[in-house]
DNA sequence: TGTTAGCACTCTTAGCCATCGAGTGCTAAC
DNA sequence: GTTAGCACTCGATGGCTAAGAGTGCTAACA
């Protein structure tokens, strides 16, 4: 599916004018557009070809032209100039990420934030997952004589706590059965392997002591098990009110984004070092007249989650894929160090 | 200010199909609802006066009439039926509720979760606060040997909890140290005590040890001080996009909420038992053409925080505010509960 | 063969006008 | 105080026209 290289140019300079204003383009905008003069009625013959070929639509006979997703998609894969961001606001953003130390959550929900900011779109990021994610840590802390909260540290880095309240007295005797129990049961396995009936299991073997530990056991493997979903973090949201384009179904968009699932399992599947995923590219038809840029960021060398923003498909790629790349970057040398001990 | 009784009923009729339809009303479908027949005319004279008395308002002089702010303000201090949720309705919420066990945090976003579900509308809670909440409880919880979750456990029975990365190694000296520390200086003071100056005092008074606790005493200030705001949470607000009469500054509305901080404001200034703010009375220009309705909840008899709901100004007062005094009494049950001992 | 000027054609947009209908306010009678 | 009747207002609707933008096609040209 080649093009000639006038029609490549011609195809460039419709989305990028497209990106710009939101109009259709006409043939005389591209005409002029040109450094060699060349006449309007040579354009209309190469934007017919263009259309029939599918990289570019008509809203109707009398308007000009507009990038179709196909259209966007040459583009994207092979047009797009490469821009970088500026040094200083490199180092603008660095600062703000790094001044977000603590658990990943926090680093992630500030990378959305910054995103957000930056671009004008809703921003997302996932939590750290692997499937290989185990449980490293658990701790007991006492809260009130009958409250305590369970904290997990899983491999991911991720960090989950919940407090939990007991019908019995938090003494030393229950947190050292906790430990203990913890320690044989919890510590080390793959945070998958935690299933609710094994625990109940467990808390059975413990004999008379099982109603000491049961809320205890509940907490912790509800924090397995949500350690194994990957979360994620939405911010910008009502960016997206602000394009026309999305105006009619910004409500189903909003609810789409917000229920969360199904998303996770989009981003999940399609986790590359860098995808861009274009209206229907997004399988989901609440998303069709949208666009994805998704950037993966890795943990000590691993793919472990994804950052990246939602816009419509009429949306700056050239100028944001490399802002987003950044971010993956950063985020992903601030949680490496994290994880590192 | 006196309405005749016909005129009450006139006015409360117009509210209630307006809340229902959100079309203007004319005088026919008045005078047809009315079981003693009385004539259009009459009624037509009688919204005149309701009119001219600024409890109705005409979009333009051939159309029905809407209520006005000040109509709504009076049908909801004067007129409004009292409906009760249905037990079986209380039932469910009462689990959904009691299921969401642990930090206030979850069972206050778990209540903006059911509340928005429930009305249609956006829903807010705001977490814990009085200006006496003192710190109650200190812990460290070692995740790495140079990572550190500091925890602490204030008065209001909020929890916050921070990860923090140290410049040396976490051995048994430094986590007594900082037990130390904090018993001296964080317990049992008052949050709002706490400022960064008078922490970098007490890290200075450490002398070479000074370092071994920066991290640590940076964390446990930022802490306290989070402890003493009040965070809004928010849920739902994509409902928020259903109603036509806000579509045209749903975008500025969304923003406003999500910016927090005046919402925050604004919720401590009216913190009543119930309150009912309409249009202009939310005071801020965002909120002009939205109502709230707002409930305190309780914790150990103290005003500890609000539930509520955001939505239009022609929002359904009546049957909505006994929901959301019920959520605010059985949130203000689970969190006394839960900071008893 | 590729390029271009010219022209007819299509389709949207805006404005105008008449019509319709809902609802009002007023008057006069009860 | 209530009501019937009527003139009036004003938004919504739909048809019509003119303007304008942009196209596709044809025929001429290099």
């Amino acid at each position: 599916m080649e093009l000639s290289e006038r029609k490549q140019k011609i195809l460039a300079l419709i989305v990028e004018y497209f990106i710009a204003t939101g109009e259709p383009i006409g043939s005389k905008l591209i005409s002029s557009a040109f450094e060699t003069s060349i006449s309007s009625a040579t354009i209309r013959n190469e934007m017919a070809e263009l259309s029939e070929k599918g990289y570019l639509e008509q809203p109707h006979t009398s308007a000009g032209r507009v990038p179709s997703q196909k259209g966007y998609r040459y583009y994207v894969d092979h047009l797009m100039g490469r821009y970088e961001i500026s040094p200083s606001e490199q180092f603008r953003i660095g600062n703000l990420l790094k001044n977000a130390v603590g658990e990943p959550e926090r680093v992630l929900a500030q990378a959305s934030g910054i995103l957000a900011e930056m671009t004008g779109c809703a921003a997302l990021s996932t939590t750290p997952l692997d499937s290989q994610t185990r449980i490293k840590r658990v701790e007991l802390v006492p809260i009130g004589t009958r409250t305590a909260m369970v904290v997990l540290l899983a491999s991911s880095g991720v960090i989950k706590s919940r407090v939990c309240r007991m019908d019995s007295e938090l003494t030393l005797e229950v947190m050292e059965l906790f430990y203990n129990v913890a320690a044989a049961h919890f510590l080390g396995q793959r945070a998958s392997d935690i299933h609710t009936a094994g625990v109940q299991t467990i808390v059975a073997s413990l004999g008379e002591k099982a109603f000491l530990m049961t809320p205890l056991m509940v907490a912790l493997s509800e924090l397995s098990q949500a350690s194994t979903r990957s979360e994620v973090l939405l911010d910008g949201q009502s960016n997206l009110l602000n394009y026309r384009e999305l105006e009619n179904n910004a409500c189903e968009l909003l609810e789409f984004l917000n229920r969360g699932e199904p998303l996770s399992k989009l981003l999940i599947a399609s986790r590359d070092e860098l995808s861009v995923l274009i209206g229907r590219e997004n399988f989901f038809r609440e998303m069709e007249n949208s666009s994805m840029i998704l950037a993966s960021y890795r943990i000590a060398g691993q793919d472990a989650g994804t950052v990246g923003i939602i816009g419509p498909t009429r949306i700056d790629y050239a100028r944001l894929i490399p802002s987003i790349r950044f971010i993956s970057r950063i985020v992903s040398g601030i949680l490496s160090d994290s994880v590192e001990e």
